[in-house]
DNA sequence: GAGTGGTCTAGACCACGAG
DNA sequence: TCGTGGTCTAGACCACTCA
């Protein structure tokens, strides 16, 4: 240990976060102002902010300006696996669809020229009226047109790459997490058997409320053919 | 947008940051001291702190007690996939191997009974003279005692499952990033044809030097099979 | 308008690092 | 010892929400 002595923010936070675990400030509930509660425990409004920040980025809390610091309701741990979340009882989603033509980033990962017709879906789920992960997915709309999401025909590979981050302002604002509250930024490309683009999906799932897990079988082939 | 005005903190670590990313502040270098940012910008301390607590935890500035603010050198992306950090060029690790008995999370992680012996190897990976990323591999000794890490003579499977947080203090401290940055947590547990456990591993990647990309194939018999 | 959180100030004092 | 960053104070003022 390098800091002996914890701070008086600590200190706080611990006192704050016992108090919720414990089920004395239970889920949904208003915390005490902030000046009432830098007053019970003696502290600087600044200090005591410091405090709830600890707790805003563990998930704990939620600020609302103008309105208050509530417990947020516990959220279940999901795993994200195979492109789906599990369990997935009790999600409910909202889709917004439109058509965008392809810019930026999204040409090199769909591999498509510029401006090429897609069709974007917006999945937004919830868990409990609470926002729980945000995905993008981007289908090429002259390659399948008539093929839903989530089904897979002729899918031969898919690329997953996984990144931490925090947040973006607008994707903290959505979900309503804090901006120091981590997540897991998954792009996943999938392609057919010819090497061709199929979807390419951005998936944000916040680091408090979602896993991702990956399965690898190894096959003898494999095993033997390694460099 | 629901803020139209940027704060001060903001506005400053926008400056300081394209400083650093047009070269006008070196790798390396550090920075005025933080009373004399904050009278060149006419903020106060608290203000201009947290505006370098944000390039913090960006990972382009590092803070060191009684020294001052530095610019990191900027780190390689590397991409974790099939157990490799790639490419490994212009890394060096250090390894620490002892010797633990089985407790915790690792009796289950590792299907193990209580205070089995378990080879630990602890790799700290550098780059560039700055601590990069850090792996934690437990082997049970009964198991395969002759066998080193990174071969896989017999793995049939291993299952990898991520998670985004922030850093604990102690990981924090030795990687020398900021609380604040988020890091890619992986933990890996491999397992032979018989369904026993041959190596666990715990992997903390930072997220502003490090992806995991995860590659699945496809084939007829799985897309027949998927229920 | 009353109450809430968001931002900022201008200091004070402590802890760490190097000479 | 000196300069550095780390923590904290006791306010001020603004922006948001709701009645």
């Amino acid at each position: 240990m390098v800091t002996v002595v914890p701070s008086l923010r600590d200190t706080i936070a611990d006192d704050l976060r016992t108090q919720i675990t414990a089920g004395h400030l239970k889920a949904g509930a208003r915390l005490p102002s902030e000046p009432r509660l830098a007053a019970d425990y003696k502290v600087s409004t600044p200090t005591l902010r410091n405090a709830l920040a600890l707790l805003q980025a563990e998930g704990l809390i939620e600020k609302l300006h103008g309105k208050g610091n509530f417990v947020r309701h516990p959220l279940r741990r999901l795993t994200y696996t195979g492109g789906h979340l599990t369990p997935d009882t009790d999600l409910h989603v909202t889709i917004r669809t439109t058509n965008v033509r392809a810019r930026g980033d999204l040409i090199p990962l769909l591999k498509v020229p510029s401006r090429t017709l897609l069709t974007e879906s917006l999945y937004l789920t919830y868990q409990r009226e609470s926002p729980h992960s945000l995905a993008c997915i981007y289908v090429p709309q002259n390659l399948t047109p008539a093929e839903l999401p989530w089904c897979r025909p002729g899918w031969a590979e898919t690329r997953e790459t996984v990144t931490a981050r925090l947040p973006t302002p607008e994707e903290a604002s959505t979900l309503r997490i804090s901006s120091t509250l981590a997540i897991l930024a998954i792009t996943r490309v999938s392609s057919d058997a010819t090497g061709r683009v199929v979807e390419a999906a951005r998936l944000v799932l916040p680091g408090d409320r979602a896993n991702a897990l990956f399965i690898t079988h190894h096959t003898t082939e494999e095993r033997g053919t390694e460099e």
